[in-house]
DNA sequence: TCCGTACTAGATTGATCGCTCTAGCGAGTA
DNA sequence: TACTCGCTAGAGCGATCAATCTAGTACGGA
């Protein structure tokens, strides 16, 4: 543990991030969250709301970059691997009553014309996601050059299915954008 | 022409929400782009910014379910017309410095967990597009279910596209995106 | 013991938020 | 001419925003 109060400001503004957003997100709430005096943000983060959003999504996309060999590796092969990851996503969405999905896709629209070291920020996640995933594929026997495009065609179809998931309140885009990808990876390994 | 000053005022509110979201927005910011009197806003909206809001969606959802038909009639098939839809997207993102991609998609992730009417506006536009792709696939020999199925995979990759795509300021995953659906189109028919 | 640094603590700032309110304009009707 | 009604016009409301500022505390090294 011995989780000091940096860590709490930037773990708080993580989660708040991923729940609402960042624009809807202030800093008294993320402070008040995060059981920290309000003077410390300034302390530990000089640049402000935008230093310590960057930040935060660069620690959130840390963390969920674990998930990707942590799902695969258990999984006895890389469709099946892909079925768990979207159905696992599924589970999870519908545990948080639609509201916790990518931790990163909301702030990425919100920024990514509005501040060029938050977009950075979550463009460095998305790379570091795409490589992890694209590690995944090459073991299985795909050439790095269509590993990397199915990963990307994979991380597409799952931030689109998030997107329309939490609108419609349903997992049916999910479950069809994961049968989609699976297939698309059976036809690139057979 | 004859815009009346309501038309003017959810013009504006589309084109700002489009391109930076619903929480960056403000009302002033609408009216003045409206060139719109302040006081008109809420006598036309009488619910404030969520009732402009939802209607704004609406309006952007409407016009561009427009461009799906118009894409995939002009196409010779089904399997160019994903192709064309892709790469058009690609093109308008480029052109307008990867500012402006999908209407509501910002919008629709920030609204999710926060405001129910706006969310069901979304909601409806996401079915309206739906349906409007479906019946462009079962026009092609495709059965209602599997082209519905397939036009939520598309819808996936393409929202899912545009937050990489905007993120990473690089078209590669729309044109990754793009062949991956058509050969899933292909694979449907074929 | 003394000093300097790291951090805590929150009051306060000016700007901006969404929204309400009153006042008045202009066209149509009586 | 009087009156209504749809709409214009914007001043101003309380609340909240990100950020700054001053004080004070805790603690390690000299």
């Amino acid at each position: 543990m011995a989780a000091t109060t940096r860590d709490r400001i930037v773990e708080s503004s993580a989660e708040l991030f991923r729940l609402q957003g960042y624009n809807a997100t202030g800093v008294k709430q993320i402070v008040t969250r995060a059981e920290a005096p309000f003077g410390s943000l300034y302390h530990f983060f000089p640049g402000g709301k935008e230093e310590l959003g960057a930040e935060a999504i660069r620690t959130s996309g840390a963390i969920y970059a674990q998930l990707i060999p942590a799902v695969f590796d258990a999984a006895p092969d890389v469709i099946t691997g892909v079925r768990e990851f979207f159905a696992g996503a599924a589970a999870h969405v519908v545990e948080t009553d639609y509201a916790d999905a990518c931790p990163i896709a909301t702030v990425a629209l919100e920024v990514s014309s509005s501040s060029e070291p938050m977009r950075e920020a979550c463009a460095e996640v998305f790379e570091s996601w795409i490589e992890a995933g694209a590690d995944r594929y090459a073991e299985a026997g795909i050439s790095r050059q269509r590993a990397r495009e199915l990963t990307i065609a994979m991380l597409c179809a799952l931030e689109g299915a998030f997107v329309l998931t939490r609108a419609l309140r349903s997992t049916e885009p999910l479950q069809i954008a994961g049968e989609t990808m699976a297939a698309a990876v059976q036809e690139a390994i057979g």
